[in-house]
DNA sequence: TTCGGTGCAAAGTTTTTGCATTCCG
DNA sequence: CGGAATGCAAAAACTTTGCACCGAA
């Protein structure tokens, strides 16, 4: 299932109306790899054929984090940066603070004990978000960002 | 150590400068416990005697941050709150998207296992946050926020 | 035909910055 | 004293909103 097509889905499921530019969107996140600025994913949109108003592009947002098509992570400026999830399995992330890198790992035995810490305190988990602050390989244990 | 000494030996080591406005912000994270926003703290500053100007805050915030005497989390609209970190162990948060408290937990073993995961990768941690979403015991599981 | 969706531009939020003045060291 | 810190207000960065027009269903 491509984004779109999970996209459309949702819109159906909601009542809402499948417009060419919602759907624009959709495709352009498909097109675009790895995490991404939602002013760069307008500019991507402005090289192609549908135009997209700022305002219709984070309207839109707002659907596509509900209909779990996209995630919103932190840059390592601690500003809002979007990936697309679909057909991803759940990973988390390491922010390298030298290059900007965003690394993705996944294991399954921290994602028992978050389940198992929600459990003991009696928290019903919607979402959960890891984020390790640091440097990568390449940029070293002892450079500054 | 007070907030307000751990922040003058940083001050110190810095070369920076011991100002009254800079204590008074000091004093006010020491007096408010739990998670707080910026504004809030502005406003319990503007109770007290020394009235502190929005830029001071936020640039006085900026070392607070590298002296680690306060911690930057996000709310459950997202937005940024702080919290004193003096003399507290490191520990998570579950934000509940009804009520929108912050609890926070501790699990050694999901340290454990994120150190792992970096040296798997060959990535320095410098720092790390690990955020629930979802809704504690009394909002309930079937609630919206 | 009918609402919901869109674009535009203006407003809202939160944080940062330039510059003259104040004050710590 | 001198340079760093402050306050003010303007600006910046990001996102939301009001309103008139457009278009999917």
């Amino acid at each position: 299932m491509t984004p779109s097509e999970q996209f459309r889905l949702y819109l159906a499921q909601e009542g809402l109306k499948v417009t060419s530019e919602r759907l624009a969107i959709a495709d352009a996140i498909l097109a675009t790899p790895g995490h991404f600025e939602a002013d760069a994913l307008l500019a991507t949109l402005e090289r192609s054929d549908t135009r997209v108003s700022r305002a219709t592009l984070y309207r839109t947002m707002t659907h596509l984090l509900k209909a779990e098509v996209v995630r919103r992570v932190r840059g390592p400026d601690g500003n809002p940066r979007y990936e697309c999830m679909t057909g991803r399995a759940h990973h988390d992330h390491m922010v390298c603070l030298g290059c900007g890198d965003i690394l993705e790992f996944t294991d399954e035995r921290i994602e028992e004990l978050q389940l198992e810490a929600c459990r003991r305190i009696g928290f019903t988990m919607t979402d959960h978000t890891l984020r390790i602050e640091g440097h990568c390989k390449s940029c070293g244990p002892n450079k500054d960002g």
